[in-house]
DNA sequence: CCGCCACCTTACGA
DNA sequence: ATCGTAAGGTGGC
């Protein structure tokens, strides 16, 4: 394909506290973009994209792209002015402010979010103005997925260079900046092959390798065409649209969790990464390690004696997150996950406050009207814990409900 | 269903 | 220095 030229620097206005890209590209929800002399840069859809931002704009161009077709298709109806260039043929006009728009959720209004979050919770009117403009990215479903079956058990640094390595050997060359090359992310097909696992092993990915391999193979060849796309909120779709299989259910965020946790090295942590960075569901809330520790430390969930905490202590979590941010929890606990991660932590200086919240745990037997979805192979007894918050006067006491728990058969 | 534990690798603190 | 531990967990008992 013929390369485009070098296009100009295009500019979006756009407030920091609407976006701040600094924090976005750096909190670990993609692990791919790369900072150049002040300037961050990433292959997105096939084209070599390139961004800086001040007081009022984001700025973006395009150094090259493989997009098919180029980015020459105009936008729907873009509101922003096609920056004529003068040729007249109308090639100038590009679609990578819609791409954009897309990638950063612009359509959200992030300022009402952060408010609406700061009334509900003081916890989070606490920490929040030191960390404005975090947004969740709406990234490519099937990067996400193996870049989050990378994450397990693992940092941000090794991530990101894991994920690299993948583009490097395995995903198609876009373009250089300087003497850097960037590669698009590869393609499942491309991480199918018969080598693959026994290669990752050597690059160092440990026994991911193995969950890399199997999930590549099976959305390749167990998988319908467009099986991980179907899975995307209908209210947030996909920037490209995808032909998708007749959606056999209605798309959920519980349908695709559950969907998700049948492939090899994903539980519900990555699930829900996959839920709320690819596939457009806010509501999901992915609770790992520092979450967990936010939970306790910041909304009183009771210390626990087992070293890992359980599939209904996990649930519960983000049931209680849902409760007190509502739709868009995934988003709140992005703020302050970030917040809490140390390489951000000289912005957190403020200390923990107490916060006149208190949790009521209790576990309770849900029955099959709650459960989403005929599950054919695994139909079993689900317990969940559910939690209540509950707003104290003034008493700071850790008390911990004793849990209580029934069990009831559910099976047909 | 709950609780352990092995699992690859790297970096950091004691 | 060598070791234990933690790092955005998952799968198998």
């Amino acid at each position: 394909m013929a390369p485009i030229r070098a296009s100009d620097w295009r500019k979006l206005p756009l407030s920091l506290t609407d976006l701040c890209i600094e924090t976005t590209l750096r909190c670990g929800q993609s692990f791919r973009w790369r900072k150049i002399d002040d300037e961050w840069n990433c292959v997105l859809y096939g084209r070599l994209l390139s961004l800086k931002q001040d007081k009022h704009h984001l700025h973006y161009k395009v150094t090259s792209t493989n997009a098919i077709p180029p980015v020459l298709t105009p936008p729907v109806s873009a509101k922003g002015e096609p920056e004529a260039d003068g040729d007249g043929v109308g090639v100038d006009v590009d679609d990578t402010e819609s791409l954009l728009r897309h990638y950063f959720s612009l359509k959200i209004d992030l300022t009402a979010l952060y408010n609406q979050w700061s009334k509900s919770d003081p916890n989070f009117r606490k920490k929040a103005p030191k960390f404005t403009g975090i947004r969740i990215l709406n990234q490519d479903p099937w990067e996400a997925l193996i870049a989050f079956i990378c994450s397990s058990n693992n940092n941000i640094s090794r991530i990101s260079q894991m994920v690299h390595k993948l583009c490097k050997y395995y995903g198609p060359l876009v373009g250089h900046i300087g003497d850097e090359a960037f590669h698009d992310f590869p393609t499942p097909q491309a991480l199918s092959g018969k080598k693959v696992e026994a290669h990752l092993r050597e690059l160092g990915f440990g026994y991911r390798a193995k969950y890399i391999a199997e999930t590549a193979r099976l959305v390749c060849e167990e998988k319908p065409e467009g099986w991980l796309e179907s899975l995307i909120n209908p209210e947030n779709p996909g920037w490209c649209k995808v032909v998708t299989p007749k959606a056999a259910e209605v798309p959920t965020y519980k349908h695709a969790h559950e969907q998700l946790l049948l492939l090899s090295g994903v539980g519900p942590k990555v699930a829900d990464c996959v839920c709320l960075m690819g596939l457009g569901w806010g509501e999901a809330v992915p609770v790992d390690t520092h979450v967990w520790q936010i939970a306790q430390r910041d909304y009183k969930f009771g210390k626990i004696k087992s070293k890992t905490f359980s599939k209904a202590m996990y649930d519960s979590v983000g049931d209680h997150f849902r409760s007190i941010w509502g739709p868009y929890a995934g988003w709140a606990q992005s703020v302050l996950f970030t917040a809490n991660l140390k390489s951000f932590s000289e912005q957190a200086s403020a200390k923990a406050e107490v916060v006149d919240v208190k949790v009521k745990v209790k576990v309770e037997e849900v029955g099959d009207a709650a459960a989403v979805g005929p599950l054919p192979r695994t139909r079993k007894r689900r317990q969940v814990v559910v939690t209540e918050a509950v707003k104290i006067e003034s008493n700071t006491s850790t008390e911990t409900v004793r849990a209580s728990k029934r069990t009831r058969k559910t099976m047909s």
